[in-house]
RNA sequence: GGAAGAGUGGCAGAGCGGUUUAAUGCAUCAGUCUUGAAAACUGACGAGGGUUCGCGCCCUCCGUGAGUUCGAAUCUCACCUCUUCCGCCA
């Protein structure tokens, strides 16, 4: 939720920011949302007042034995006005609510300008694409002679899952438990298990409801009208773990990661990597949280980069790091950098961590705040980046590291958590 | 799933229909004293919002949401969470 206050004192500015990402706010809207409620809020104030006031002197009177008629006719002929403006008041504040929670955050002025990812600007590349001497087959062919079975996933469950058998099962887990160990023991992030059912309030706090509900998966509680929503993202509950919460100077940065499934219904996005694993409705992610000081969030913001990069390096996948421009950002990003990996049977990079800062976007959402040296409460920034998607990584290592006869080379980094394992034939 | 009890400011804990501005203690911060610290003393000390150039004034919040009332932390109803016990269970 971007400041009610600047969207009062510079409408104009905040019109031309949001538009450079593609938004366009109705000014005309909030300045006639924002006349109404200073109008009624001013009217309800007054009343309740008013009657609070009235209501103190009934008790002294009563207690004194007085008569309290007149006291009493002067307060009821003022109840029905002040229901009234009470209600109203609480209808245009969620009018306003409902305003506010539809804009999304403020590029931060280091963004490039640009409409769409052709104006991302790569950063810098790393490793080079190895080059084959035999014809390098996708994922989906190679991981069919070691137990990746896309059809069996079909079967369970519909289009968009996989069931991984064997050496790949084993492959993915070991890649899930390679990067939450790296990114606890050399990064200094504390290792979290946190739920993977949600309930509104946090999706709301991070961003994604109520604008986004297409893109989530909702569990209903047996036949009761409950439910629940599964997590798109660990970014929802680590966030919010900070959700109502005053933390104080020395507790900063709070660095949290989680290796969590990610549930997307992918909606919209019909026809796009249907074939493989890329695209998934269930995947795994190491995710990457912190919480700063406003003061500290770029800082930190390029150490999560180097944080996922060093993931990348430890496995020799070449990678390389975009800055993504305004038009391209998601809804609640400041500032984003993409992890792209190389991926063979494409010829292209693929996004394989996505890092954003969202400066106070989601604190201000989420009331999570911290007590500066000046003893006043202030919003914290919160930052959050994958280290790294493993199914994607899966992906980019078969394809990578493939054999001509389809055998798949294990990563060094990988050797010890494949019980020694340094190749995985097709033919086990 | 059943039964009983409980949810009040950072923590502990009083208040159970009006003169409360939520007592008191601890913690925290500032000051006095001290060479310094501790102790003692003095004072400050929840959150959000409205309005004002500012001092200030005002509104809302005692798990959540409805309700009763001129007036609710206090009464009623529903829900949530926690504790204890019973049942079931990985």
């Amino acid at each position: 939720m971007i400041n009610i206050n600047i969207l009062r004192e510079q409408p104009e500015q905040v019109e031309a920011k949001l538009k450079e990402r593609g938004y366009k706010i109705n000014i005309e809207k909030f300045n006639m949302l924002e006349q109404e409620r200073k109008s009624v809020q001013i009217n309800a104030q007054e009343l309740q007042e008013l009657r609070n006031q009235v209501s103190k002197k009934i008790g002294i009177e009563k207690s004194k034995g007085n008569n309290i008629d007149d006291l009493m006719s002067q307060v009821n002929s003022t109840a029905n006005s002040l229901k009234s403006f009470e209600d109203r008041l609480v209808n245009i504040q969620n009018d306003l609510q409902v305003f506010l929670l539809d804009i999304p955050n403020i590029p931060n002025s280091s963004v490039p300008d640009g409409a769409n990812e052709h104006s991302n600007q790569v950063i810098r590349e790393s490793g080079s694409a190895r080059s084959f001497n035999f014809a390098p087959k996708d994922h989906v062919d190679i991981g069919l002679l070691h137990g990746l079975d896309f059809d069996l996933g079909a079967k369970l469950s519909g289009a968009r899952f996989v069931v991984m058998r064997k050496d790949i099962a084993r492959l993915h887990r070991a890649i899930g438990q390679f990067m939450i160990d790296t990114q606890v023991s050399e990064h200094g992030y504390e290792e979290c298990y946190t739920p993977f059912l949600v309930n509104e309030d946090s999706l709301i706090g991070t961003g994604q409801l109520p604008k986004f509900s297409d893109d989530l998966f909702i569990t209903k509680k047996g036949n009761s009208d409950e439910f629940l929503y599964l997590i798109p993202t660990g970014e929802v509950t680590l966030t919010n773990f900070v959700r109502d919460v005053i933390l104080s100077n020395d507790q900063l940065p709070l660095k949290l990661t989680a290796l969590t499934p990610c549930f997307r219904s992918e909606a919209g996005s019909y026809g796009k990597d249907t074939k493989g694993m890329i695209r998934q409705h269930q995947f795994e992610k190491v995710e990457m949280v912190q919480i700063t000081h406003p003061d500290k969030s770029y800082e930190a913001l390029e150490d999560m980069v180097s944080h996922a990069e060093n993931i990348l390096k430890k496995l020799e996948l070449p990678y390389r790091v975009v800055l993504l421009c305004k038009g391209d950002m998601g809804f609640g990003a400041a500032k984003t950098f993409d992890i792209e990996v190389w991926i063979p049977s494409q010829e292209c990079y693929r996004e394989i961590s996505s890092i954003s800062n969202c400066e106070d976007f989601q604190a201000r959402r989420l009331k999570a705040r911290f007590k500066d040296i000046d003893g006043k409460n202030k919003l914290l920034h919160t930052l959050n980046g994958s280290g790294l998607a493993v199914g994607r990584t899966l992906v980019a290592i078969i394809e990578n590291n493939q054999l001509e006869n389809g055998d798949i080379q294990i990563p060094t980094a990988l050797i010890n958590y494949m019980g020694g394992l340094k190749v995985i034939s097709a033919n086990s």
